[in-house]
DNA sequence: TCTGGGGTCCTAGGACCC
DNA sequence: TCTGGGGTCCTAGGACCC
């Protein structure tokens, strides 16, 4: 257990699509505003600190957010902008060490214990990455520095908004007694709750529980994590190469009586955009998991495992189906749905040549008549134009009509970018 | 006046194998 | 005539995160 210092840094820049729109267009500065949404509809998908003094919050709908915060200015997207802002933070980081882990557009894990003796102590490391992101991006960025990743992920949300917080070796305790436990990772409202249900409130209360109370209600595994955090036995490690184990694409519908046509005209779309993209990354996979919601707050989720990977389009968009459909006839006839999504997972490296020299007959589900050969044609040369002409030159009929209602391609585009 | 899209990880039960 | 234990894989659901 390394206990030199508090060498894990998390750096993350504060309400980071809000505070872009603020820098791009200095009229919004000091102002609530909600990226996404409007006051009738939509959900919001980042506010600034201004708004979040009101309550309005990320994923929240639209018309909540306008009511408790009449003066709300919502603004659209600019979301290449984030992409390309987002990077330039990070390349402050990477600057400092090579030892970066992005885990989202907007935050990463470093860890400097390579770096003091080049640029100083954490806190003076930490001081330097926020003033370099300030003035060469122009963005307000907090950072936690502990001996764990999960304790520099709490001390950055103590941090903001713009700030730095250090978590000294042997002051652990100390700093996360008076914490809610809501702050620790892995605790959301459900668990909250549940805690909340016990008289928990604290991170310190939660200390003082013995864990064969703890985990029963929590489950072992987060249990051990939340033991293992206020025994400062926290293991795991900066990882700069993280793999994606599943992708996967949605779509909300309006609410609607599923029909064959639209069903299988989404799904087609969904497919459409995983294969892509598994293809992009010579990546297939072995697991089909379809979702389903309804509404009336139901949900399923049907999946099927392949004897091969896949990653042609038509396969993927047949397996889909049956799934889909099985989920949706054992709901009964009168069920409505809200949002079709459809993901690969076991997923494996491979070269698109090599996929879908197909199923073996025994296979129950075994997808139609196109051999593997014409798929692996048809794929080719829509990739092949794409990659030539645009995303839009050609598609799936599907891929136009899906649009209808949803979040601006952008976004999806930012969403489905690896990191 | 019902709410987006991208993910990760965990759990529990059943099938199957040795 | 019926009884063990361990391991892996698959499926469905759920909590959580940005």
């Amino acid at each position: 257990m390394p206990s030199e210092g508090a060498t894990i840094l998390h750096a993350d820049l504060d309400a980071f699509y809000a505070s872009v729109e603020q820098l791009l267009d200095p009229s919004l500065r000091g102002r609530p505003i909600a990226v996404g949404g409007s006051a009738t509809g939509g959900v919001v998908l980042a506010a600034s600190y201004e708004a979040k003094a009101f309550g309005v919050q990320g994923g929240m709908p639209g018309w909540r957010a306008a009511r408790l915060c009449p003066r709300l200015t919502f603004v659209r997207g600019h979301f290449r902008e984030y992409q390309r802002l987002g990077d330039a933070a990070i390349a402050v980081l990477r600057d400092v060490t090579p030892a970066v882990e992005r885990i989202s557009i907007d935050e990463a894990f470093l860890d400097v214990s390579g770096s003091t003796h080049l640029f100083g102590p954490p806190e003076v490391i930490g001081a330097m990455i926020r003033r370099r992101v300030r003035e060469e991006v122009g963005l307000p960025i907090s950072v936690g520095a502990a001996r764990t990743k999960h304790l520099a992920k709490v001390a950055s949300q103590v941090a903001k908004p713009d700030g730095l917080v250090v978590v000294r070796p042997g002051t652990e305790r100390e700093f996360l007694e008076p914490l809610p436990v809501g702050l620790l990772w892995g605790v959301g409202p459900v668990t909250q709750q549940r805690l909340a249900d016990q008289g928990i409130h604290t991170v310190g209360q939660l200390a003082q529980v013995p864990g064969s109370v703890v985990e029963p209600l929590l489950g072992t595994a987060v249990g051990h994590r939340l033991s293992a955090l206020t025994h400062d036995e926290d293991p795991r490690r900066v990882d700069t190469s993280r793999r994606a184990r599943t992708v996967g694409a949605q779509s909300a519908l309006s609410r609607r009586r599923p029909e064959r046509d639209d069903v299988r005209a989404t799904l087609s779309h969904l497919a459409d955009r995983v294969a892509r993209r598994l293809r992009e990354k010579d990546l297939a996979g072995r697991t089909v998991t379809v979702a389903v919601r309804f509404a009336g707050d139901g949900r399923a989720t049907r999946s099927w495992t392949l004897t091969q990977p896949v990653a042609a389009t038509l396969t993927l968009t047949e397996v889909a189906e049956r799934l889909a459909w099985s989920a949706i006839e054992e709901r009964g006839p009168a069920a409505e749905i809200t949002l079709l999504a459809v993901s690969v997972s076991h997923l494996t490296t491979q070269r698109t040549v090599q996929l879908e020299l197909d199923l073996p007959p025994q296979d129950p589900w075994r997808p139609g008549t196109a051999p593997g050969a014409a798929r692996r044609a048809v794929d080719g040369s829509m990739d092949r134009a794409r990659a030539r002409f645009g995303r839009d030159a050609v598609g799936y009929l599907p891929a136009l009509l899906g649009r209808a209602g949803g979040v601006p391609e952008e976004f999806r585009e930012l969403a489905e970018r690896d990191l």
